[in-house]
DNA sequence: ATATTTTTGCAACATTATTGCATTTTATAT
DNA sequence: ATATAAAATGCAATAATGTTGCAAAAATAT
């Protein structure tokens, strides 16, 4: 596991330290998307809050990380698990967030569907974010 | 005009003040979606912070406006154009956001499209929002 | 017109995000 | 292994955003 995540920076030409190794092993453990604050309780004391902010963007920008847009004024962040490079995402998956114990799903296998756009938009990234109840939740 | 915000505020049981009546009118003067910060700087000086909060919250509650999810941490509203009721949304409608003018577009006629959930997912509410670049900024 | 209800503004406070810079850590070259 | 260069971190200061209680003001109901 820390082999992969090791990978993971070396591939992205980013120096190897202790943050950003530990803030990806939360987002393998982690049994659904992080907030910035979730890491931050999650890593209580270890470091600083303007450390997490900047290895979020530098995730985020090298396509280590994907952002969730959410209605309620948090930004939500998980692996990315297709083949995202610098500067071009490739997530187009479903992100699903269960109402009741607030878990947000990555659905690796529910391809976004295609949007018909009117004429003269270009679209370049969607967003498809399903909220509801959960399998565990609902049963 | 003016009579039609009237009466959107007394068929929602909510009083008739300045303030309403203006974030209305902001609302439909707007070339898109609005975002808090952009309310507060069209009225400057006209009201305090806090009654923006406020006035955007009852109007949500009561399904004047919706919200539409950015993945930059700002949360847009747009008057719903649907039927729209007190704590029962149906604004099923794809969002555009411009990465070039930034304009955010309620996108009416294209229905968001239906999607296929895993087995026990129940699925509440859906938002669809793509980015790119709009006709305006195409052409 | 008066009483009641609702909304507003203010102040205080809490949370979240951004920036510059000195120090520390990591990577690279010898 | 050591010295050098490059990059990341922590801290402090500051900005931006969001929340709450309460008294004053405005709107509605009687
Ligand atoms: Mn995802
Ligand atoms: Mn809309
Ligand atoms: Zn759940
Ligand atoms: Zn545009």
């Amino acid at each position: 596991m820390q082999t992969e995540f090791l990978s993971i920076l070396k591939k992205n030409n980013l120096s190897v330290t202790e943050s950003r190794m530990k803030i990806l092993e939360l987002f393998a453990q982690a049994n659904g998307a992080l907030a910035h604050n979730d890491i931050e309780k999650k890593s209580k004391l270890q470091f600083d809050r303007v450390t997490i902010y900047r290895t979020l963007q530098t995730f985020v920008e090298k396509g280590i990380i994907h952002t969730i847009p959410t209605a309620d004024n948090s930004v939500l962040y998980a692996l990315c698990k297709d083949e995202c490079t610098q500067g071009h995402h490739n997530d187009n998956h479903v992100h699903f967030i269960c109402d009741s114990c607030n878990v947000t799903y990555c659905l690796e296998h529910s391809n976004s569907p295609s949007v018909i756009l009117p004429k003269g938009f270009k679209q370049n990234r969607v967003d498809v974010v399903v909220s509801g109840i959960c399998l565990k939740c609902n049963a």
